[in-house]
DNA sequence: CTCCGTTGCTAAATCGGGTTAGCGCCCGTT
DNA sequence: AACGGGCGCTAACCCGATTTAGCAACGGAG
């Protein structure tokens, strides 16, 4: 069908050398060898007008390295989030000239270990393991063969796999201070999780955090949060009916949202109520998911750095990789991303009363 | 560092016979190359308790299959559409076995040809090409070395290529149908592309033919489109701007928006002109974005079957690369994906005047 | 008893590169 | 002239599988 490939032996022929000759000069080591300018020139003349390519699974029979990783992740549709963390994990990869193997787990045990025994099989140099929520993983005792980096995951018990998350706790802290810097004092709610530490949704980590992080710039400011309602998940529906109960009991002047999508329901709940975003009611919130520019007024959000958490795991997996044929040691750092602020029209200097 | 892999001359020693002979057994040619079924069971249980696997490293490069097929599209990230058309392709692949390639072109053709052959370099058994938006493309020659799919994308010049495609001109009689059986025959306009079939957006396949297929239906039924406003691009503000444009003129029933996106900024435009939906105005639409269930009233749409969509271009890829192994003649064909109705709750009947 | 055909298995080549060990040749020394 | 040593290159083995060609042992026919 197609013209078979060029192989080295083809070029070795054509330059007139043998193929030992041919695949030192290649790969760069010809010089080291001393093999002379001439049949050096010869070589790569004739690789070049062969248009020779190397064939990188040979190359992966010896030498044990494919020049490939496998990124796994428990739930890639769902959410936006997998689409710009895998487009960082591959622009990373080709930068060192790496490709991609994607797979999917949906959670499911078993075939998480048949997918790491199938990017086993075709010799994969790393693995990321990647979560689309941030939680804590159990992580199979499988992957320690390989280098290895989680990312938006804290392994369940203590190993020495890298993890790359964003930092969820400064974010918090930054969504916090948009408010107090327009002047709010008072009236700062929260919708999806809190008021106390234990008032969050199961397993979820960036609950927790972006809570303390909330807490601890509040509190540096000598201000209280004045109330909160959860969300048993974070919805748009689930936020609407929060912010409706809120609104029932209280007037609050400023609105802390644990994500985008709940902060649309909230937007919904005012106007129910007829109040206006941000003259009555300030909106802050977290994730920078598409709607956050498509509402009205468009929301302020501390961005979750898909794309460069993607980008951060396979540098770090980089590492790994370098570290793991120099045999060293591993360490297991925990990586944090900056969760920029996205400030946009739905925050208004709180008046003074 | 790990324990070494469990090669076949490992199952043969422990098995007491030569590599050949496992790798016949292994293979299930035992039967046929008269193996007795005392060696047989030997093979078979070696290789069970050293939990054998083999190389495909190996494997492809003895018989040129990786099981591995590569994806290349021009975006991930944009739009949902890529994960769950990723998630379709992945879950299909799995089924055979066979991994997936990530690659994305950003609409470099350079980046494109590098892409191309980075994977030819790791010996992929097959491709698709997807685009992100329906649209058509030329399909770099190199492609035509190895059994390929177009996904949402068709050949600008006539090519033995298979396309996979969402069936868009039923999608867009199933949307005008929609309000005719609600009773709408006046006052339906369109918010996108339209009323004639050349003012649409460049490039964009969808409109053209979503647009052929509301025509036809409303057509058939002896109804005229009142009018139409075009969307230089489909994004809610653009939605907002042509539908706020068109109710300064005309009193419209029904809106059949050209996307999700469009009808959220369609939404937003009758909110301003205090017109509710469904009950002064319907609105249908197509995409089945995720926002079109977060939206007040919740948005009836036609669905892009992303997830069908991946899934087909990967087993059409599959039949291609059965006949191409079988060295048949490549065909070509255009395969249509029904695109579902999500009935919601943006139409009402058309109250009788 | 020899010859032949089957049965049951294996040696060896192969895929396309990387890598080690070492072979000739030329030059300079003594 | 014999010897040592550097230079420039190559033969041969290796990775882990598949596949072709063929070998030994045995039994039955002539």
């Amino acid at each position: 069908m197609s013209p078979r490939r060029v192989t080295l032996a083809d070029v070795a022929k054509a330059a007139g050398v043998s193929r030992t000759t041919a695949s030192l000069v290649l790969s760069g080591r010809g010089r080291e060898l001393r093999i002379s300018q001439d049949v050096e020139q010869r070589v790569l003349k004739a690789a070049d007008e062969l248009q020779y390519r190397p064939n990188i699974v040979s190359v992966g029979l010896r030498t044990g390295t494919t020049r490939t990783i496998g990124f796994i992740s428990d739930t890639i549709a769902t959410s936006r989030l997998a689409g710009d963390m895998i487009k960082g994990a591959l622009e990373a990869a080709r930068d060192r000239g790496f490709m991609l193997f994607i797979g999917e787990t949906e959670g499911d045990a078993e075939l998480e270990s048949l997918l790491l025994q199938a990017m086993h099989d075709r010799q994969v140099d790393g693995l990321v393991l990647a979560s689309m929520f941030t939680r804590t993983i159990k992580v199979p005792k499988t992957v320690t063969a390989t280098p290895a980096v989680l990312l938006n995951a804290l392994p369940e018990q203590p190993t020495p796999l890298p993890a790359v998350l964003p930092d969820e706790v400064e974010a918090g802290r930054r969504a916090a201070r948009i408010l107090l810097e327009a002047g709010h004092r008072d009236g700062i709610y929260l919708i999806g999780a809190g008021p106390g530490l234990r008032d969050v949704p199961a397993e979820s980590v960036a609950a927790v955090e972006r809570l303390v992080g909330i807490r601890e710039a509040l509190g540096e400011a000598g201000v209280e949060v004045a109330g909160a309602r959860t969300c048993p998940d974070w919805q748009p529906e689930y936020g609407l009916a929060a912010t409706r109960d809120l609104l029932h009991t209280a007037q609050p002047r400023a609105l802390i949202c644990f994500n985008d999508r709940i902060a649309m329901g909230a937007y919904q709940a005012l106007d129910d109520f007829g109040l206006k975003v941000p003259a009555d009611v300030s909106v802050v919130s977290f994730d920078d998911h598409p709607i956050a520019s498509w509402m009205r007024p468009k929301l302020t959000t501390v961005a979750l750095p898909h794309y460069e958490l993607g980008r951060k795991a396979v540098d770090v997996l980089f590492t790994e990789i370098d570290r793991d044929r120099a045999d060293g040691d591993r360490v297991g750092d925990v990586h944090r991303v900056p969760m920029p602020v996205r400030s946009r029209e739905s925050v208004a200097p709180s008046l003074l009363d």
